[in-house]
Order: structure tokens, then C-alpha cells, then sequence
RNA sequence: GGAGAGGUGGCCGAGAGGCUGAAGGCGGCGGUUUGCUAAACCGUUAUAGACGUUAAACUCUAUCAGGGGUUCGAAUCCCCUCCUCUCCGCCA
């Protein structure tokens, strides 16, 4: 969520930016509810006021007449039918408890007024996505986002002598994943990982964690449901038909799509001492995802599934651009740095404005050379959303003690998600034969250096 | 899942219809004293919002888990929800 004022502040901005985003908002209607909200807040608090003075009077009159009709605005007399001074009963318990009565009576339709009006303007401020960095790419298609660069080689397996398989034929060979059985207990997309693959998944995790908990990660296993309001304080629409994400019938909880959700919602109505930032947080969780609208192309195999691992960086900074700045290149180095050592080829896409989602200021992919496919698909994702989410979860930190509390910064990226990242490791390091060859930075967490071939 | 006990400021902990945004203590901050440290003493110390201002101050509204109700007036009385703890059950 972006800040109300600053909207208000800065409509026309806004509105171009959201336009951009490929976001449908209305920000016009935005800036008129918040100054018809101004106003009535304004009466209803008057109104609140003179109640509290009467009822105060009422127990232990300390105001004389005149003093009680000050504190009438005009507009409350006459509603009250004060025309002047000389009707008020200062000391008079009766004539008090009667104006009460009338001044609660009011309350009510002011109330429900402002609280319409806040609906209103909630509804439509969640709508309108973050700020975007200067130079994401402007445009909406996947063709839009920008190469940063490309690292690593990719095999050329014609002078191998042989044609790459794609993961689903490796894992059918090999009898490492079991589709059919995933679909049998829970549908399409549904898998079990089987013999040597589960020990590669459990390797490429500890793998990870043990680069991150070097690079100064606190690792955490979190919790893989969660309710509705934090979903949506990171940015997420548990409900509707579009949503991604699965809820669980009788209980008000979802499944999360990601620990970016729990994570982030560890700290939130939460004011963090100084001395406590950056917080970094390796997460591992399993991701469940409905994947709505996303049939046809792209879901061979494990590509997109309906729940997958994996492990999550995520970062609470000093909310300060050049600050999260630094850290979403760190994130993304050490993206690089894990899929590096594990020798798969990748490069980095600048995600263009259109594709950004609401909360991130600026994304950056992974996308990691499949050859089972021919084409680089998407294996990380890291993203720095500013006070997006923060200020919507009210997560702050002081900047000095006894300070005014300011909002963090957030930000996440995958570090390796355990689909994706088996695919690219799978197809990269076949084999003539059919067998696979482990990366070398995986030996000391595996008990084999090949599998198959079979 | 069953039974009980609770949820008050950064923390502990009073408070039992109006004088309570909330005693007292701890912690934090500022100061006095002091060779230094400590101690002692004095002061100060919530969040959000409105108004206003260059900015502030002042003032006002809301907040004692959350929501509703009773009342002129609720931390205090009533109802619902959530959460925590203890015991039992079940289970990894």
C-alpha cells in the first residue's frame, strides 16, 4: 500500500505510474473520498467532543453555562436546538443527561459516514501498485523485461553427440518422480519425488542454507498456512477467482504460495530496535500455488506445479532506497552465486514495469538455461518492495530511541525453489548415457555423484 | 477435541462505572551530585488520526486483545470472537 497523502499529494504521478504497472485504479475517485472523509471526521469528532464535556459535566459539573455553550460548534447547537446561551443548564443533571442522549443519538449516522468512506478509500488504495524504480523497462509482455546478462555455457550437445532429454523423460527413466501417483492422491500437478531425487532435494537445501547462513541468514523453518490478512499485507488476493492461492474450508487460514507470507508477516504491528537491522531470513517452506488461468503451455513436468519447496531469502532494511537498493543486489549476487556453483547457466532480466506485480519497486529474474525445452525459463525471483508492504503490515523501527517510528524496507528472493531448480539441475547435467551428474558443490551433501544410469 | 485460568503502556503490575491515557515499580532518555564508575535525587518517557503550522507547540478524537451491547458516561457491567497458559484426550 502506498501512503495515502503522498496519493492524494501526487494523483496525476501516481495515476501514470499505476498505468504503467498495467494496474486498473482509480485514483480521482481516490483523492474525492479522502477529502469527503476529512469532513465528515472532522464533525464526527466535534460531535465526540462535546459528548465527552457533557458526560464529564454530568458526573462533576465544573462549567458554568456560558463555558458549556462555547464548546458547542454552531452547527451542533442547532442540531440541538441551542439557539443561545440562556437554554443551557449547566448544573442541571436532567437537562444534561437529555443533551447526551441527543448527542449519541448523532453519532451513529456520522460514524457509519466515515467508516463508508474508509471502505471506499481502502478498496481503491489497495488497487494502486508501488513505486517503480527509474529504470525498470516500461512494457507488459515477458519480451519487454531487459538482459542484464548471460552467464555461464551452454552445452552444445550435438558435438556431445547426443539430444538433451527434458526432465520429465530423465525423472521417467531414472523413477524419480512419480506423476502419475501425485495425480491419483491430489490431482494434475501433484508429484512425488522418489529415490535419489529426494536426497537431491534435501542436498540442493542444505546446499543453499549453508550459503546462506555464511552470508549471515538466520535460518527458519515457517509455518505453511496463514491467514488471510497477512496474505494480503504482502500483497497477495486470498480471495476471488483469480486468486493463486488455495484457502482451507472451515478455518480462515490459507496455504501460502510462498514464505515471503510468513515471513514477512512475523514482524508485522511490530516496532524493531535499530540495532536489530538488516533482519536476514533464510526460510525454508512448501509453496502451494492453484495456478488459475495458467493451463497450456509451460507446465510440462515439474515447471508448474501445485506445491513445491523451496527456500526463501528475505530482508527487513532501514527504510531507505539507497539502503534496500544494496541489498536487492546482494540478493540477486547471491542468486547468481548459488546457480553458479551448481554449474547451470542463466541470465538476468530487468522485469518490465507491466510485470512487476503491486508491491515490488523493482524485480529482477533468474532465468536458467533449460535444454529440455531449448529456452530459458524462470528460476528465481528477487524483488525490493520499498514500504509497500511494511506500511500495510505497520512493521517500523526506530531511527534514534524515543524517534518517531519509521516503515522498513522489504525485500525477498528465491534462493532455489525445489521444482524449478531440480529441472535446470537435471537437464543440464544429463548425460549421454541418460545418467545424471551431480554438481560438484552438491558431493558433500549427497552419498552418490551420479545418477543412473539405469 | 474437553475442562479451567488469563489477555492493561517497552516490560512487570494496580485498578472493580465519572477525578484513569491509566497508580507503583523496572527499563529508556535528560539533568543534579560525583576524581571515575556506581548509588541517590529531580524531571521526562505510548500509538494512530484530526486541526493547525515553513516546521512545531497547543488543542481535540480514538486506543486497556478484537468486535458488538448496556449507560449521559465503561479498562471496569453484558454478549460474541480471537489469542495465550495449565490440565485431560488424541497424536508425529
Amino acid at each position: 500500500m502506498l501512503d495515502l497523502r503522498y496519493v492524494v499529494a501526487n494523483a496525476q504521478a501516481v495515476a501514470q505510474n499505476a498505468q504503467n504497472r498495467n494496474a486498473v485504479v482509480d485514483i480521482d475517485g481516490l483523492v474525492l473520498a479522502s477529502q469527503a472523509r476529512s469532513q465528515a471526521l472532522v464533525r464526527l469528532e466535534e460531535t465526540r467532543r462535546v459528548a465527552n464535556t457533557v458526560a464529564k459535566q454530568t458526573g462533576k459539573p465544573t462549567l458554568d453555562a456560558a463555558e458549556l455553550f462555547a464548546a458547542l460548534p454552531t452547527w451542533l447547537a442547532s442540531d440541538l436546538g441551542i439557539a443561545d446561551c440562556s437554554v443551557v443548564r449547566a448544573n442541571e443533571r436532567p437537562w444534561l443527561v437529555d443533551i447526551g442522549k441527543k448527542l449519541k443519538g448523532l453519532e451513529p449516522d456520522l460514524a457509519a459516514l466515515v467508516s463508508q468512506l474508509e471502505a471506499e478509500i481502502e478498496l481503491k488504495a489497495r488497487q494502486v501498485p508501488n513505486l517503480t524504480h527509474p529504470d525498470v523497462p516500461l512494457g507488459a509482455s515477458d519480451e519487454d523485461h531487459r538482459e542484464l546478462r548471460q552467464v555461464g555455457v551452454r552445452r552444445d550437445f550435438a558435438s556431445e553427440g547426443f539430444v538433451p532429454l527434458d526432465h520429465v523423460q530423465l525423472a521417467e527413466q531414472l523413477a524419480l518422480i512419480d506423476f502419475e501417483a501425485g495425480a491419483k492422491v491430489a490431482g494434475q500437478k501433484f508429484y512425488f519425488l522418489q529415490n535419489e531425487m529426494v536426497l537431491l532435494d534435501l542436498a540442493l537445501q542444505r546446499f543453499t542454507i549453508d550459503v546462506l547462513v555464511r552470508r549471515g541468514f538466520t535460518p527458519m523453518v515457517t509455518p505453511d498456512l496463514a491467514r488471510p490478512d497477512i496474505l494480503e499485507g504482502i500483497g497477495f488476493n486470498p480471495r476471488g477467482t483469480e486468486s493463486q492461492v488455495y484457502t482451507v474450508a472451515g478455518h480462515d487460514l490459507c496455504l501460502i504460495g510462498t514464505a515471503e507470507i510468513t515471513i514477512g508477516g512475523m514482524l508485522a504491528d511490530t516496532i524493531i530496535e535499530p540495532e536489530r537491522l538488516p533482519i536476514r531470513i533464510a526460510g525454508i517452506s512448501h509453496c502451494f500455488r492453484t495456478e488459475a488461468g495458467a493451463g497450456g503451455r509451460e507446465s510440462r513436468g515439474l515447471y508448474r506445479v501445485h506445491q513445491f519447496t523451496k527456500v526463501e531469502m528475505f530482508i527487513f532494511c532501514a527504510g531507505d532506497l539507497a539502503v534496500s537498493q544494496a541489498h536487492h543486489a546482494e540478493l540477486l549476487a547471491i542468486e547468481e552465486e548459488l546457480f553458479g556453483a551448481l554449474q547451470v547457466p542463466y541470465r538476468v532480466m530487468d522485469i518490465c514495469a507491466g510485470d512487476l506485480g503491486a508491491p515490488a519497486y523493482r524485480k529482477f529474474d533468474l532465468e536458467a538455461w533449460m535444454p529440455g525445452r531449448g529456452a530459458w525459463g524462470e528460476i528465481t525471483s528477487t524483488s525490493n518492495c520499498t514500504d509497500f508492504q511494511a506500511r500495510r503490515l505497520q512493521i517500523r523501527y526506530r531511527t534514534e530511541p524515543g524517534g518517531k517510528p519509521r516503515l522498513v524496507h522489504t525485500l525477498n528472493g528465491t534462493a532455489i525453489a525445489l521444482s524449478r531448480g531440480l529441472i535446470a539441475v537435471l537437464e543440464n547435467h544429463q548425460q549421454a548415457d541418460g545418467s545424471i551428474a551431480m554438481p560438484k558443490a552438491l558431493l558433500p551433501y549427497l552419498p552418490f555423484s551420479v545418477i543412473g544410469p539405469r
